[in-house]
DNA sequence: CCAAAAAGATACCGATTGGTTTCTTTTATT
DNA sequence: AATAAAAGAAACCAATCGGTATCTTTTTGG
């Protein structure tokens, strides 16, 4: 790989941490410089605006979950394990894992759904309903082998569990005992366990 | 009234509005100048800094939504219907009663809750807690009067309750059909429903 | 109705914002 | 090793930020 598309990644990976932090417009470009190390000239040098490193940023930040919670829930075989897998994989985002600040493309929904002109929106509408169809296709799926019970509707399932541990994460962060990821992670693993055919 | 006292809380409600649309370190006082039509000499001379306003403007929106809620729930006897009622009148903000912008303490509490040195958050902290803590002794009080079941974990299952509405909220910004609200709003009446003591 | 006090408008301040220009250094190719 | 191209540093820019000082207007209480 030649210098400039390792520095342009590096870039990319540092301010997606911060801009998930403080969040996009909070954060300036001399905060992306104070962590990069690298002088603003060098940084518009990859990047035509602030706009344009604000989009890498969040599709690298909304990959780079997608790509955790995939490697996790693929290890399972049955619908109601990878659904498991789900939840408690996501709660890891109160561990920092795998970024700090909780998941972007929520943090993101959150800071632009009022903004008008928001360019950032329609990515983190897109990202969103990506993660969401994909608990939906498990759960179809489990219904389909008839680990789950034919009575379960998919998609709302799947928004009511990505909710609840979306509105949870935050919670968490509040109380950082652990004590709201534990009951957010009980009670979400006792509802999934409700729609398993047997019982 | 004298007169500065109503130009005051007319400077801090506007900016409430504003605040939590924008975010309050997204907003600026050229914001809240345009909105209020009244010049920063005069928004200075009722408040010291940013930063008081930030804190009156929070405040006065955590205290609206409570009393707006309170109205609501205060309506029934039993804890299942408060429960019931307070879902329903928690997902209005979707619809921008009391406020527009969605909830004004869990908005904060996402800008917030990674910075350092915010002193907005315990703030954050208190109103949460408390709306968290009011959910809790409806549970308390409906276990009490035997209209619960007494295996129902009362924080525990406020804390559910909460995270999901607040999720829900926010996915739901995100495709303003409704749809998901009602996917929120049925699941959570299933939920409570299953806590009754008959059923 | 009048003076004192309160309220508000205007103009200004230094600091910081995103962004650009220019110059120097480093990397890659032959 | 020489040279061109790529990468990065440094200095600068207008615009906007939160905040202040000063002046004018409006409200208030006697």
């Amino acid at each position: 790989m030649k210098k400039g598309e390792e520095t342009r990644r590096n870039i990319i990976q540092k301010s997606a941490a911060i801009f998930n932090q403080k969040g996009y417009i909070t954060t300036t470009m001399n905060d992306i410089i104070q962590e990069t190390k690298i002088q603003k000239g060098g940084i518009y040098r990859h990047f035509k605006d602030k706009e344009q490193l604000m989009h890498e940023a969040f599709q690298f930040s909304a990959e780079t979950m997608r790509h955790y919670l995939m490697a996790s829930v693929s290890q399972h075989e049955k619908a109601e394990e990878k659904l498991i897998a789900f939840v408690e994989t996501f709660l890891q985002l109160s561990e920092g894992k795998p970024m700090v600040g909780g998941c972007p493309i929520f943090n993101a929904a959150v800071e632009m759904d009022d903004l008008e002109g928001s360019t950032l929106l329609p990515m983190i509408d897109e990202a969103m309903g990506l993660l969401i169809h994909w608990v939906e296709e498990i759960i179809e799926e489990g219904i389909g082998q008839q680990e789950l019970k034919q009575s379960v509707q998919p998609y709302d399932t799947a928004v009511y569990i990505v909710s609840t541990l979306e509105g949870g994460l935050v919670l968490g962060k509040l109380k950082p005992d652990g004590q709201v990821n534990n009951i957010i992670k009980n009670q979400l693993i006792h509802y999934i366990s409700m729609m398993n055919e047997r019982q």
